[in-house]
RNA sequence: GCGCCGUUGGUCCAGUGGUAGGACAUUAGCUUCCCAAGCUAAUAGCCCGGGUUCAAUUCCCGGACGGCGCACCA
């Protein structure tokens, strides 16, 4: 509800975010969160780590945010990360000169041809510049990874690199992760951490940045047999915008509960609709509008090869729709890709319900043949053997059977590789697990919380800006006020701080300047209740000449009505926590 | 990375070739006491580098940072 600006500037004010480094001139894409803005995100956090943690019986690590090369070679990140850009001598313009290389000629993927490669192409084709035609032969063509490299150790041996997102740090300790679930799936693992993408161009304040902290879950499934219980979700509405509904010329996002979408197929993989449900939840629970939250899936052509269903979390910022999170169906992409990478194997043992008992071809080479015959080949050929025995058992039913190596036929008699077929009993197989991954931007979504919870309005004809900040997540849940700091009411309310703080609550203290305008601070950062101790608190207290002394009371004040209610202080503790954590609200006092 | 515009106390702005003023906020005192009241005082600023000039916050060039557009966003 705020116009951007006016958000930027109390977010600076108040202590939520400011730009880094300041003092040296500031740098682009970093931010510092002040003292609110800390305390919110992590609440935010906590609230996430419940949800999608314990709540879900997840299990949560704490990665590296450096990670050797290998892990990016395997992860696609080193090559798909990396941005080709050639520059138009003519209009300056900067194109991505892989694109340019796919879009005229008939090479495909020319993403992961080498640099110096494309430059040849670009002249070899005569590509132009898209934007004014210009020749671009010549021109060199600028690598620009999105990663920070660095070095790790001394010297450049050994390059690492930031981590362009959390997941990759669960991905390669999964042989570990999936032995800490008895390799039982499906289990998951979730990971609350900074990632880092040198962006060209950092934007919209803390939209776009170069440093950034992401909430993942990789939940690893058995495509064929686990589904989730969609009990807990399957009445939760939210607003979906389909793909056929964006390439249609009247679509538009409409509501639908979970079960909806999942009987009628529009959320393919049951998986991401259970967790298109909790995040609806969680996304609400945070402070976001849901009057201005979808969930768009992703088109054809933006979503990754491997991914089979892909939804995105969106919210409406300053008129824009601003992508949250990712629901995405990775299948058996990353831990393949690992698998093969790495010296590990990244799969876990599926028990059959039965073992069972199948014929298995087998060859034992005759070495002592093969070498003599086949030289440096033969150790090739033995392997070629194997396979072909595992692939096609009755290619060994003559009395030579042919294997090509290197493009070579060769010729080798059956009776030296010691043919046979065997039964043998299997009681389960290696599978690799599929991927879910819900993965979320906290950042965004505690920008969009504060957006989402911008108010002004006039109390007493005097405006009033405000932060309708749920009660959960607010940096401070209670200000306490003496009305004036004299005749003993100060050193009763700081007592009464103590009091609270010692109970679990996130307290502040103020006595300076008129109550009103301590309300109006506590106001502007978002806290939901002010408490104040007045002469009645102390009278009360006073009471004496024999009458038995009424029990003290101050006055507790909800932050968007500005409404208040007498409260004993003994309760006080209690009645505080109930109210933050939604077990009572306001009305009910 | 390109183009346009911008950068003055904590915040929002005004202004000037001779180093600056307001509002709000903050602090102290007086006063008031349940919704940004009043009075007095205090704290606090010209983004950085180079150039022109006797003198630059002001003009010129470059840079950093920000906003918008383009490109980019695995």
């Amino acid at each position: 509800m705020s116009d951007g600006g006016d958000l930027v500037e109390l977010a600076k004010r108040r202590g939520f975010f400011l730009q880094s480094a300041g003092a040296y001139g500031g740098v682009s894409g970093f931010y510092t969160f002040g003292p609110s803005g800390a305390a919110l995100k992590q609440n935010i956090e906590d609230t996430w780590r419940d949800r999608f943690a314990i709540q879900e019986g997840n299990m949560e690590v704490d990665a590296p945010t450096v990670m050797p090369e290998p892990v990016f070679e395997a992860s696609g990140h080193l090559d798909g990360f990396d941005d080709m850009l050639v520059e138009c001598p003519e209009c300056a313009e900067s194109h991505r000169a892989d694109h340019i290389v796919e879009d005229n000629t008939d090479i495909e993927e020319a993403e992961s041809i080498p640099v110096a490669e494309v430059e040849e192409l670009i002249a070899e084709y005569e590509l132009v510049c898209p934007t004014c035609g210009t020749g671009l032969a010549g021109q060199a063509i600028e690598d620009f990874n999105l990663m920070f490299e660095t070095n790790i150790g001394p010297g450049s041996a050994d390059p690492g690199y930031l981590r362009p997102e959390t997941a990759q740090g669960i991905f390669i300790e999964f042989p570990q992760l999936a032995e800490y679930a008895r390799n039982q799936l499906p289990f998951g693992v979730t990971q609350i951490g900074r990632a880092y993408r040198n962006e060209i161009s950092p934007r919209k304040s803390l939209l776009r940045v170069r440093e950034f902290t992401q909430a993942e879950l990789e939940l690893f499934v058995d495509p064929e047999e686990d589904e989730p219980d969609l009990a807990a979700v399957t009445d939760v509405t939210a607003p979906f915008y389909p793909a056929r509904e964006q390439e249609a010329a009247d679509g538009q996002p409409y509501e639908a509960t979970i079960r909806e979408v999942v009987d009628d197929g529009v959320v393919g993989k049951p998986w991401i609709a259970y967790y298109l449900g909790v995040a609806k939840q969680w996304y609400e629970s945070i402070g976001v509008d849901m009057d201005r939250f979808r969930f768009r899936q992703h088109l054809s052509g933006e979503r990754a090869h491997y991914a089979a269903d892909c939804w995105d979390a969106e919210a409406e910022v300053d008129g824009d729709w601003i992508e949250l999170g990712g629901f995405a169906y990775r299948s058996d992409y990353d831990l393949s890709k690992h698998d093969s990478y790495s010296d590990e194997e990244f799969t876990v043992f599926k028990q059959y319900d039965e073992p069972v008992t199948v014929e298995r071809a087998t060859v034992d080479p005759d070495m002592s043949y093969l070498g003599p015959e086949f030289g440096g080949s033969a150790g090739a050929v033995a392997d070629a053997l194997e396979a072909l025995a595992e692939r096609d058992p009755d290619a060994f039913d003559g009395s030579e059977v042919v294997v090509e190596v290197d493009g070579e036929s060769h010729a080798v008699p059956v009776e030296k590789t010691d043919f046979g077929v065997e039964e043998v009993t299997e009681s389960g197989e290696h599978i690799t697990p599929h991927v879910v991954e819900p993965s979320l931007g906290i950042d965004r979504a505690l920008y969009t919380a504060l957006d989402h919870s911008y108010r002004e309005d006039e109390v007493d004809g005097e405006e009033r800006t405000y932060l309708a900040l749920p009660q959960e997540v607010a940096p401070t849940t209670v200000g306490v006020f003496p009305l004036m700091d004299r005749d003993g009411m100060g050193e009763y309310a700081r007592d009464l701080v103590e009091e609270l703080r010692a109970a679990g609550l996130a307290v502040t203290y103020d006595d300076s300047g008129a109550i009103g305008r301590r309300y109006r601070r506590q106001d502007e950062v978002g806290t939901p209740f002010c408490v104040t101790v007045d002469y009645a608190t102390l009278g009360e207290a006073r009471d004496d000449e024999g009458e038995p002394a009424a029990p003290d009371t101050v006055t507790v004040r909800e932050r968007d009505t500005t409404a208040q209610k007498r409260v004993p202080v003994a309760d006080l503790p209690e009645t505080l926590r109930a109210l933050r954590d939604g077990e009572r609200t306001f009305d009910d006092l």
